[in-house]
DNA sequence: TTAACATGCCTAACCGGTTTGGCTATTTTG
DNA sequence: CAAAATAGCCAAACCGGTTAGGCATGTTAA
């Protein structure tokens, strides 16, 4: 009974030491939250290896599972190369057999399946994305476009990313920077007008790209603008089928191109009924001290002695600012200063008296934009599609209509 | 003579040969765009390849190019990893020589290097972007938030994705999946309120989500609204206070919390006074069909035996249609009827009479929404930031102010 | 009977970064 | 003078997809 009995406890205490081992194995995975491989050297050794689990695994596993292409391989014992085939849809045409298609579709569905698009950009080389820079994106002029261009690009599978430059250079180039940097597919840009070099820059690197609302004339580019010669021009008739014979123009100081056919719009008129007097009813205002020196512009043309019966505001903003002022000055409109803005506001009809204006196709830039720009996504084109597009002129009581 | 004379020919014969032999390969090489790799097989032998050049690396050619990690590392003979880390401003951390990293940096500014946002999103998990959902980015109200949180976001380093609902559940449900897919690494939401189930789902998966404007209250979540009962008690209290004792309310059917709290301030307000008169002076309308429900509201307000004398409307957007009933109507405003706007608009003033309006604090809404969502992308929080911002009333003439 | 073709799926490179865990040489310490 | 510490860099796995090319196996044509 002795013998046996030996072997009996030396067995046990065998068993207990490997018991501990193992435990402090276990232990030790779990602490250091490392998982184990198998590993070749190359020179024919086999090691082992306790390799660390990425946080960002662990993560997934606290929030409810993420499914990626390998855990659907590894579940369904079939290549990720062939899921990925199935699951974009040319499963036939790689001739995978319909059985194994629909296990996968079906494990898919069930699993709530979602690429992520990083990596999908990242292998593809593109990113479904478009980028949209516009000077500020609570302008309704700009937010309505905005609108529009994320609509229709959607349509298309695209995604809109969008910034505002505030009318900066230098924040229109760091934004086109960061927009090439998270790989956009092509951009949409209503520039500052301040930044040649960089339009000319995705030009010559051949990068797909659409300008809006203002152009560089002297860089052959795609453009979706509108005419704005056309537009002061309908402006300035209207006024003078009223019988206004001094019309002033409120406007920006140069700089950018549409701000320049709107002078030349209303210039060229003036003069084609001779009835242009020079600048001195043309004031160009800066946009950093607007409210002072509009003041000063309405002052000006209202109080002189050779006062304007007419006033022709070169955008909206010009329109409600210059508005703010002719009240200050129980100006009477239309009585005695007719005005028409260029560009349109949800509420001109609202104000007394409703306000003319000439209406820009918002929509139209919008949707023109993004067709543009999808042609060119899916070849390089050697032509530029350069759109001008007509305004519509709204007239109501701030110009004489009853 | 003779020897010499062939041994030459036959060298010439050989080089030429060979030069042929070259020329083919390297005919081959060009033609069919391969590159050449030495590659062991794994049973010790060593096998040429001919591989072929991705089309991405040739369209790579074409534009100016855009360099990589890897092109770094081959030029510099420094491997990849040291490169990423200097870049990443952990070279002193990481003991890389001043030497490697001044080489490094330099090389890097010369040839303008910039790292590949998705590779970089996709390798570290996260994607430096933010999502923000909106109802319509075209209204003002929106897209001035999403204009600050689109300049505070990038004071971080984020970038903003936005889209647009359109009030539709359906449209909300894919956004947000769609920002998923794309890896943003948190979400503002102005929810549509229909779609409790998402948000549930984000909540518990827990996802950084913000919501603004518009929150669940069965749903403890991060949000940022305004003290909607506050808003419209202030309105109606100063209706009562210019002495106007029955007061309309113009609003939407009911649906979104901020609806129903703008409800209850009317509703508090005029028991507290004494003035409620149930519902019948409540008009409820539907948002698809707005214009005509609009005109039949105002009309009963305005033409009925107890016709009121003050009317209070629960969003901007119902005040200018309203306002355009009223204008139909004749009515004169602040006498007959005076009224106030919950949310104000740029134009409130310019309209005659200028519109008294309770004004949100639109900047806070995006500064303060940005603020909790980035904390929550650093730290998973354990407690929920529910922000109730104060509202202003700005009084004007239409209810009473000389 | 054998070559040619079709079927059905897999292997492995690749996109462009990040990050961990060494490895080697030099310097410091005991 | 050996051991330990430090400096300085690299190899390779990894993120999650896409894609070209190839390899069995079965079928058909010559």
């Amino acid at each position: 009974m002795d013998q046996p009995n030996r072997v009996d406890s030396l067995f046990i205490h065998m068993f207990l030491i490997l018991f501990f081992i193992c435990l402090i194995f276990v232990n030790y995975i779990f602490t250091f939250k490392r998982q184990i491989l198998l590993i070749e050297d190359g020179k024919g050794k086999i090691c082992l290896i306790f390799w660390k689990i990425s946080q960002i695994g662990l993560a997934k596993k606290l929030s409810v599972k993420k499914i990626s292409l390998l855990d659907i391989s590894e579940k369904l014992k079939i290549s990720k190369s062939t899921i990925s085939i199935v699951l974009n849809g040319r499963g036939d045409e790689k001739r995978v057999s319909k059985e194994t298609q629909e296990k996968i579709v079906k494990y898919a569905n069930e699993h709530n399946y979602r690429p992520n698009q990083l990596a999908r950009g990242l292998s593809r080389g593109k990113s479904e994305t478009i980028g949209l820079i516009v000077p500020n994106i609570s302008d309704t002029f700009y937010s309505r476009i905005a609108r529009r261009i994320e609509r229709k690009a959607r349509l298309s599978g695209y995604t809109v990313v969008y910034s505002s430059t505030g009318e900066s250079r230098t924040r229109e180039n760091e934004l086109i920077q960061m927009m090439l940097d998270r790989q956009v597919d092509g951009l949409i840009i209503a520039s500052t007008q301040k930044n040649q070099e960089d339009v000319v820059r995705l030009k010559n690197q051949q990068f797909p790209f659409v300008l809006i609302d203002r152009h560089y004339p002297d860089v052959e580019t795609n453009f979706v603008v509108v005419d704005n010669a056309g537009g002061t021009s309908k402006a300035v008739e209207q006024l003078i089928k009223l019988g206004k014979k001094h019309i002033g123009f409120v406007t920006l100081k140069p700089g950018l191109e549409a701000i320049r056919q709107r002078l030349i719009g209303y210039e060229e008129t003036l003069k084609k009924y001779g009835l242009y007097e020079g600048m001195k009813n043309v004031k160009e205002l800066d946009p950093d001290h607007l409210d002072c020196e509009m003041m000063e512009a309405i002052k000006s043309l209202v109080q002189s002695t050779h006062k304007v019966d007419g006033i022709v505001f070169a955008t909206h903003y010009l329109t409600t600012q210059g508005l703010r002022e002719l009240r200050k000055l129980s100006v009477k409109i239309p009585h005695e200063i007719a005005i028409v803005s260029f560009g349109q506001m949800s509420f001109f009809d609202l104000i007394e008296p409703p306000i003319t204006s000439v209406n820009q196709p918002v929509e139209e830039i919008g949707d023109k934009a993004v067709e543009i720009l999808l042609d060119n996504l899916v070849e390089k084109k050697l032509t530029y599609d350069q759109q001008y597009l007509k305004t519509k002129l709204e007239i109501r009581k701030s110009c004489g209509k009853n």
